[in-house]
DNA sequence: ATATTATATAAGCAATTGATTATATGATAG
DNA sequence: CTATCATATAATCAATTGCTTATATAATAT
């Protein structure tokens, strides 16, 4: 047994949750650093709610873990879970999704929750 | 880039048709040797049309192909694609399923399409 | 040819999903 | 205290999913 093993019904449940673009989206762009919702509202062109229903998944599968910093919720991966490492494998495969911020910058809408 | 890159749009595609059980255990049960409809039939306790239509959406992004051999059709990994290393290194996560082969072979099933 | 066996396709349906709008909660600013 | 901003929750709805039954196709056996 060359990697630790997760039950095929976890397994499946995490494959749903990343299974959709914007939350797989999500988990690769969280991989580099923590965002908070209204970013998140920004890149995707989603309503509020949408995101907030996205990330109230992948926190209910214990993949991200959110941080109260005033006003905002900053969301960041869960390292500790234990089934970090079959997420990690996973989007190690996705291209790098740093552009999206760039563009966030860009647009200045980076700076509002700092 | 320590792996091949797979692009978010066509991992998030594989990754929903992984993200139900029958599906996922089915690409592991493949990954040790291949199967015919018949079998899976047997093993997932579901109707036939349910096994071919998972096994058809499979084959539509790649993931398995087919031979027939006389009536049967034997589904096997499609190991020749491009995003084969992203299945494999996801699966290989996975509990071995090759009990339920022996459940089979113990019912007298499996010598069934040999 | 006809019957049988294995598989695929079509149609129908209940359950789930992902979005929206409306509203509630919670923190900060005046 | 009240207004504002960020986020969450509730209700609703159309689209998708995964199953079923019925039927079609294709190969084998008699």
């Amino acid at each position: 047994m060359l990697v630790p093993e997760i039950k095929i019904e976890k397994a499946a449940t995490i494959l749903k949750l990343l299974g959709d673009k914007t939350r797989l989206t999500m988990i690769k762009m969280l991989d580099s650093h923590d965002y908070c919702v209204c970013e998140f509202v920004e890149i995707f062109k989603v309503s509020q709610p949408a995101i907030s229903q996205h990330l109230r998944k992948l926190k209910d599968v214990g993949l991200v873990r959110e941080t109260r910093k005033g006003q905002w919720i900053i969301y960041s991966l869960n390292k500790g879970s234990d089934d970090f490492l079959f997420v990690q494998n996973l989007i190690d495969h996705l291209p790098n999704q740093d552009f999206k911020l760039q563009e966030l910058e860009e647009q200045g809408l980076r700076i509002s929750c700092e």
